[in-house]
DNA sequence: GTCTATAGAAAGATAGAC
DNA sequence: GTCTATCTTTCTATAGAC
């Protein structure tokens, strides 16, 4: 390889970039915002600390942008649920589904949960569920107070998402997932049904 | 004042120590495990970062105790709710009532939740929630899978909590309480209920 | 019983070589 | 574009005076 004798080492800075974003996804997921340091995400990424404060400027700059990443797109409201007639079943088993221990399609609510000590941190998130998961949510439930029945939804997701994913309550963690899925699915009908004043 | 000229400041020692407990509490409820020093803890308490260390050893020591102490009490299940003949309601009012973003009453878990990002915290609540508010909890269901109805009050509870409380969704921090509380009384209702299979 | 002072580690961020 | 080395601050925890 004579022509590329003199490149520093072997990456471009795009991958650079997406391996650092990529560690910081782990560690803020795993840690939170506090519990994890710039060393450790560098590390992660086969890099040095000193890099990632270039590419983003700061920790909570960087934060910002993985949390966003993480936060853009609807978890439990997917284009196949949503057409499905059994709506409030096919929801509920999602539910259950995706706050498995080993489930990690709610990294995003779990780095937004582990991260809560932030101030910071809990403003980013919220704008961020608001619009994407909130509004969304929303905008299909037809009726009065749509608004709090969606809000009451994720609620419930939270909820479950902590105490059997993050803090492994027993009772939820250990349990038979299609029994979770029976007990959770006349909630998701009542929310999803029209109030009744 | 002749006799204690040379007494060091003022304070005995139960009285600082439970000083430290209660400025420990505060600091924890705001910013998590993580978020704050024993520093803060102290000057809170208006003693120095010395004597945390010697009345408990530990940041971690401390947090443990702080911990057991805002977890030893159920918090939506209290004697009165209990004996009611109107369970539901009375339970959905009590969880809008202690969700409030004023409301202190769930310092606890709201203490957990900001400190989730540390496992060592997760695994002390863990404990707490179960014996304390979990149990206890389950124990006045009648009927099947009581435990996993228990535990999915307990996480709608703590959903309604995080998004009202912490992240601070409008949806739900801006919502007329009753209305909220009209929206979760079935829910409930449906968990107390006993299950149809 | 409480203090000042400090040890030792680790944090975020930056300077400058190559 | 990436590195080593370092600055500055802050952290938990301890030593020793009074």
């Amino acid at each position: 390889m004579p022509e590329s004798a003199n490149k520093p080492r072997k990456r471009n800075a795009a991958a650079t970039r997406e391996a650092i974003l990529r560690s910081a996804h782990e560690c803020f997921v795993r840690s939170g915002y506090d519990g994890v340091g710039v060393r450790e995400i560098a590390a992660g990424a086969g890099v040095t600390a000193m890099l990632v404060n270039r590419y983003f400027g700061s920790k909570e700059s960087l934060f910002a942008e993985v949390i966003a990443r993480d936060l853009d797109a609807p978890t439990i409201l997917t284009p196949e649920t949503l057409a499905s007639p059994t709506l409030a079943r096919d929801m509920a088993r999602l539910i259950v589904a995706v706050t498995d221990s080993q489930a990690r399609t709610l990294d995003g609510f779990q780095m937004t949960f582990r991260s809560a000590g932030s101030t910071r941190a809990a403003e980013l998130a919220k704008e961020q569920i608001e619009r994407f998961h909130h509004q969304r949510l929303a905008g299909v439930l037809s009726g009065d107070k749509a608004a709090e029945r969606a809000a009451i939804i994720l609620s419930l997701v939270a909820g479950v998402q902590i105490l059997r994913q993050m803090i492994g309550l027993d009772a939820l963690s250990k349990a038979d997932p299609d029994v979770l899925a029976q007990l959770i699915e006349p909630l998701i009908a009542a929310l999803i049904a029209l109030p009744k004043a």
